[in-house]
DNA sequence: AAACAGTATTGACGTGGATCAAAGGGCTCC
DNA sequence: GGAGCCCTTTGATCCACGTCAATACTGTTT
């Protein structure tokens, strides 16, 4: 899998202004002075090798992060040993808000794939979304996006059947593979069913069976994590007439 | 149940500085001078009665609130119906946040009790953030602790079994109430057993027979929505000790 | 004080998804 | 390019919770 990944040239630095992911990332927004700025903040990046943790529960909060290649997955995990993925980050989208609140990361974020992240020091965000209006309240609608994002999971965890909350969350992975100018069709999970699973709230065994009844439904074709989604309006029909 | 809460004189402005929640909420962390500052900005203050909407999804989205008497709930509707409760929110807490993404409330808050609320103007809001430092501090800790909140109840909905996930809430619960100066164990849940299983992902039956079960293993005592917790320990170890 | 409606408890039974198990296939790493 | 391991699929069985139903309680209304 490595060598599917384009190699980036790191020494060059990628501004925001020149980053094409920046409509979707915190830049969102700003007029070209501004986004100036905002480049003079984004100290760093970091590249995190597949399965490598960009950070850990009980780190030191110091930073949020932007993805700008790969993607990854954030879970929680118990003192029992158990643990829930409870999120998965694509490119443009931001890590680390968690750690806001306390100072220290409550979860982990793990790298699905080789990836790179650009680092924004977060007292440095602060300060300058207190001079800049328009990164100010593009920071304050990413951490409400989370927010009506995980209400969106806890109904689709609270009352949703198996195969409903795997037809929302494919169709989810589409829509934003879609807004980062991919197929919305056809693409490429980078996480396994497990993954899928404890994200869901199901087993893989559970996670795997409704991919095959959807392929035998003719509503996906399913081979391995290559996804080609047939019958879009099928999979929301799943969602939407709920037969209780 | 409505004579029970206490008429408060609303001709008399109660100002942050002088109320008994600053600690939990808002205000936390800002200076005498400062408060005052977010004493001008809270505006109004507005009382919501017993099962009215305090906002409903779809609303514009113009304020955030504080809660300064009574409790809500929030939930979100799906259009087949079906709807689930994303939490229950009591005083110092902040309602309204999902709002800043789309400049639209995207769920329903819903007074479980007759209430009061602070009314927050959000661009005065991040006006003020930008000119005082831990004001902006503070609020961003406020949205962060709901992304963490968030997280727990995914763990609870996507990996713990029904009496795991009564006995989390109800440590919650207490957890709260100890942080407002009320008793840790002896407390009125003000939400019907409908209203705690759509929250865990439950049906209000198998809520009851949690509590009933709760009640012979003598770890606490039910009687309706009076709760007396009597062997916080033994709920402790429901959760951690999982036997699987 | 009686009547009501909403809320809660409890029992009997059904089922969706978990668990256990085994085999096959595809990546990854050397 | 081959070996090993992880991932996935599929089947058989089990059980926690949902569903359906009947009864009882509580606080509110008149």
């Amino acid at each position: 899998m490595k060598s599917v990944i384009p190699v980036t040239v790191v020494d060059i630095k990628v501004a925001c202004s020149q980053c094409n992911l920046r409509e979707l990332c915190l830049p969102f927004g700003l007029d070209p002075n501004e986004i100036d700025q905002l480049d003079e903040l984004v100290g760093s990046r970091r590249k995190i090798k597949r399965q490598q943790h960009l950070y850990r529960s009980g780190d030191n909060f110091e930073a949020i992060y932007a993805i700008r290649a790969g993607s990854f997955k954030t879970d929680v995990i118990l003192e029992d040993g158990r643990d829930q993925v409870t999120g998965f980050q694509m490119t443009g989208e931001v890590l680390g808000l968690d750690g806001i609140s306390t100072e220290h990361h409550s979860c982990n974020a793990i790298a699905l794939e080789d990836s790179e992240v650009c680092v924004i020091p977060f007292n440095r965000l602060e300060e300058l979304s207190r001079e800049v209006e328009s990164l100010q309240h593009q920071f304050h609608k990413i951490m409400s996006r989370e927010i009506v994002r995980d209400h969106g999971v806890m109904m689709l965890l609270g009352s949703m059947r198996a195969e409903e909350r795997l037809a929302a969350f494919l169709l989810n992975m589409s829509q934003r593979f879609t807004a980062r100018g991919f197929s919305p069709s056809e693409f490429h999970l980078r996480m396994t069913r497990d993954e899928i699973g404890s994200y869901l709230g199901l087993k893989l065994e559970t996670v795997s069976r409704a991919f095959s009844r959807f392929q035998e439904e003719g509503l996906v074709a399913v081979q391995q994590k290559h996804i080609r989604i047939l019958d879009t309006p099928g999979l929301k029909r799943l969602l939407n007439h709920h037969a209780a």
